[in-house]
DNA sequence: CATTCTTGGTAACAGATGTTACAAAGCATA
DNA sequence: TATGCTTTGTAACATCTGTTACCAAGAATG
């Protein structure tokens, strides 16, 4: 069971009534890093309660350009699968399994009912709000105020961050796709960093130095 | 008395108990053009609800470099002020009159009320996230995936849009400071637009002819 | 070991954007 | 009209980012 990991991380924000309701509609589910769990205009039907692991989430052009938004952690939920199942629209988003992670889906229905019977659950949506709507500006700083040597250097060290690791195991055309740049760009700037003391360079293997 | 406006703007959203609380408890506020609503770091105390007119909302960082952020007009509101309210935190946006412009202004106490009492208004505030988050993604997509030249358009049809005026009587220089880039390139690439034949430009007024 | 695939390094170039400097045009006002 | 201020045009250059091409190092596999 997850009750455990359940009282844990959300324990403190959910009255004990409310934690029944989510034990008793909610669903463990657990997936591997890499995997996909949205994909954009899918329709969204369950909204996450993440326990363990990290879940990036991208947004995509017509073109099929990609750009990561942010990162959700333990503790968080998806605000956007919210707004999503509510409106009974599609996803704007893609979510992807930075790392192993486990997560509670709590389907559509009961947060509707929720929304209006439990207060703790009104607020905890509100804020969840609040702090999406906050990682956004963090990435529109990102993308107006910044070169892509800081980006970059962003990049990693939110990535060391969310997998609680200062090894990144990426290829460097991985980290390209994320940040929206070619691979060449990628490997002249990392070569900076590490020529500015900020990183060193493994194949596969990036320790981040400047945490 | 705004009762008038307030019935057309609102009136098929919220139930007739609350347009009676609102019209009881909210105040008119007019603003002329170019003047400030809120600056980043104030304490938001009321949230309001657009009548007539346009915001522009604006994002600073910490060398004083701006960047807009999206345009608000009637029927809308600004979700992060909200937010901002209920968190008792400060405002992370400027707001800018960019027409004359009147509006609502509700008081924090009463907001935090009809959120569990009224379930019109729960629904208009999560519509109203749903809505700035969706700018908020437009935005993003805008900076990571389009050219100055195409931002530049897009602004132009924009605030056409907003003002309801296909002349934007605006300097080159107030253009770089919303698209946070420099008045020479402004200058460059509005020429360029005009011998493409999407634009007419005279001093002090860009007429936007590709709307 | 030989071969193949993946990953990373680098050069050379193109294009977009930012910067500085200066001139010219338009507007306002003495 | 003369003067000064604001706004715009443009050249010349620097820098950043993106693209193409090719090679080399490392890993994997036979």
């Amino acid at each position: 069971m997850f009750k455990e990991a359940l009282e844990q991380h959300y324990g403190f924000l959910f009255e004990p009534a409310l934690m029944e309701e989510i034990l008793r509609f909610g669903s463990l589910k657990k997936v591997a890093a890499g995997q996909q769990l949205i994909e954009i205009g899918e329709l969204i039907t369950h909204m996450p309660l993440l326990l363990s692991g990290a879940i990036k989430i991208m947004r995509e052009d017509e073109k099929s350009d990609e750009l990561l938004l942010y990162f959700i952690e333990k503790g968080d939920t998806c605000a956007m699968s919210f707004s999503c199942c509510m409106g009974g629209s599609k996803s704007d988003i893609r979510a992807v399994a930075e790392t192993d992670a486990e997560m509670i889906m709590i389907p559509v229905a009961q947060m509707e009912a929720w929304m209006s019977n439990y207060k703790t659950w009104q607020q905890f949506v509100l804020d969840s709000y609040q702090a999406r709507m906050k990682e956004l500006l963090h990435t529109i700083d990102t993308l107006a105020f910044l070169r892509m040597d800081d980006r970059l250097l962003k990049h990693l060290q939110d990535k060391a961050k969310v997998t609680g690791d200062d090894h990144i195991h990426a290829t460097h055309q991985e980290i390209a796709y994320d940040l929206h740049t070619s691979r060449v760009v990628i490997s002249r700037l990392l070569k900076k960093l590490e020529n500015e003391g900020k990183i060193s360079m493994h194949r596969n293997d990036i320790t981040v130095i400047d945490l």
